[in-house]
DNA sequence: ATCGGAATTG
DNA sequence: CAATTCCGAT
């Protein structure tokens, strides 16, 4: 253990926030649990009181700016006890995960990257709460902006589902979208987006049977995945479509023909509510809820997990192994480091990086922070000067953000109306606390079996993939990148259908 | 700014 | 393994 870190990275119960201990494991990373910069990234993000620092973009689906990159990575330096950090370092683990997918950036914009949450395991985020409306995070999430490619294959009335997303996601972004996607000019990145991985990614099987969780050892012997999910459970057509929409990862391009349908992303609604299969490790009921739900949510919950498993190729752990675990506990949400109430400014279009060198930060009281006797080399970003930005700024509206701040706790006060507060200028993030509703549309899962960007063998892509060498294989972009790419020829099966206009009108209307 | 190789670390 | 550190290239 790196206690050795002096300060209190992660508090214990009531203080910090920290995560179930399933959450610092990726699905490859069983045993460490150390904290991912991209989990720290979320955490922040999770936050309102990092709101100067981090923030969702708006327009974009996973997209956040970093808006004070030197105080991001001091936050990050922290966490990790490495003094030392500063952009330039974080900023090379960032890319690290272009290749893996996690993220990647974007393009033109300063600072500025993408989740593809099609690889993380959102779920297992508590960005909040729920239905319930716990608190609403800083970040909406990332609405799919529509240049979304998604496009929503007529036919398939069968298809899953909708995308309705009741997600919190979902939003609003409408507008937002309909301007984006009118206005050619800048978009061309985005445009290619559709990941190609996605394709590969999202159809990735993901054993949420297997037992192998069971830990007996099962399975071992081979890979650990197997092909074949199944889903076998709640698969309920017309009940519960699809929850997540595939967000961010949608095998088709939509070009052509594109609906703008803002298709929650990722997290779901439900998932954090009652939160999944704890890791072993976590008790599974310690903490008291502070919700009930019944059977149906239940119900719902579980179908959603398993096609949020299933359409991300979710680390298996996330899906709970059988219906009667629940796992409320869930702090909701605390802070994170320093619990630091700081008005947040509104968010002017910064400039980058300009400002960001005289902001200080009040958060560091005093203590320790900067031990470092031996070598430091002392860069010209003279960490050091920068702290408190808050007290420079000040703007209108950010009562509710202390509330949550402080409040943290909270189970739930508000909800959406509260959600309208978050509004941006820009776009409205508004997570609307979508019921669930319906949709109807009976979802299926085609069962793919897995492929793994990174190494596996198999599945549509490989072919082309095969000729490039595994190295290279993940250096495809997923994004943007004119010249790179990639014909999206395959994908004709997936998931989710049309159900789209509808619940598209249904989720604006509900903005 | 951003990218990514290479060596190193825990 | 996931960074961290350094650094040359673009």
């Amino acid at each position: 253990m790196k206690a050795g870190c002096s300060i209190v990275e992660k508090p214990e119960g009531g203080g910090g926030y920290q995560f179930p201990d399933w959450a610092y494991k990726t699905e490859s990373s069983p045993g460490s649990r150390q904290i991912q910069l991209w989990h720290f990234i979320l955490e922040l993000l999770q936050k309102e009181e990092f709101r100067h620092v981090i923030a969702w973009q708006q327009g974009e689906y996973g997209e956040f700016v970093i808006k004070d990159p030197d105080e991001v990575a001091r936050l990050w330096g922290r966490r990790k006890c490495k003094p030392q950090m500063n952009y330039d370092k974080l900023s090379r683990a960032l890319r690290y995960y272009y290749n893996k997918r996690i993220l990647h950036k974007t393009k033109g914009k300063r600072f500025t990257y993408k989740f593809n949450f099609s690889k993380l395991v959102m779920p297992n985020y508590p960005f909040i709460n729920i239905r319930s409306g716990g608190v609403v995070p800083q970040s909406a999430p990332p609405v799919p902006t529509a240049s979304s490619r998604f496009h929503f294959p007529p036919l398939d009335t069968h298809s899953p589902n909708s995308d309705v997303p009741p997600s919190r996601f979902s939003a609003t972004s409408l507008t937002a979208s309909v301007q984006e996607s009118g206005s050619g000019p800048d978009r061309k990145a985005e445009l290619s987006e559709l990941e190609d991985g996605s394709t590969a990614d999202w159809r990735r099987g993901v054993d949420l049977v297997s037992p192998r969780s069971a830990v007996g050892g099962g399975g071992l012997g081979h890979q650990k995945r197997k092909p074949d999910a199944v889903l076998p459970l709640f698969t309920r057509p017309g009940l519960y479509p699809d929850p997540h929409s595939p967000f961010a990862i949608s095998p088709i391009p939509g070009r052509g023909g594109v609906l703008n349908v803002p298709i929650s992303p990722a997290l779901s609604l439900t998932p954090t509510v009652f939160s999944y299969s704890p890791s072993p490790g976590l008790s599974p009921f310690t903490s008291s809820s502070c919700f009930s739900f019944n059977t149906e949510e239940m119900k719902h919950y579980l179908h959603s997990q398993a096609c949020s498993v299933f359409n991300y190729h979710l680390s298996p752990r996330t899906f709970p192994r059988y219906p009667g675990l629940m796992v409320p506990p869930l702090q909701c949400q605390v802070h994170p480091e320093e619990p630091t109430q700081f008005s947040i400014k509104l968010q002017p279009p910064p400039i980058g990086r300009k400002n960001r060198e005289r902001v200080e930060n009040s958060e560091e009281p005093a203590p320790t922070v900067a031990p470092v006797p031996p070598r430091i080399k002392v860069e010209p970003t003279s960490a050091v000067s920068e702290k408190d930005p808050e007290s420079l700024r000040q703007s209108v509206r950010e009562r509710e953000e202390h509330s949550q701040e402080e409040g943290a706790v909270p189970s739930r006060t508000t909800e959406e109306g509260k959600g309208t507060i978050f509004a941006r200028p820009t776009a409205p993030p508004a997570w609307p606390s979508v019921p669930v509703s319906t949709p109807g549309e009976p979802l299926e899962v085609t069962e793919d079996n897995e492929d793994r960007p990174g190494k596996e063998p198999s599945a549509p892509e490989k072919k082309e993939d095969a000729v490039m060498p595994p190295k290279l294989r993940l250096k495809r972009r997923w994004n943007d990148d004119p010249e790179a790419r990639e014909p999206p020829s395959k994908n004709s099966k997936f998931l989710w259908n049309g159900s789209g206009p509808q619940g598209l009108a249904a989720a604006a209307a509900d903005a």
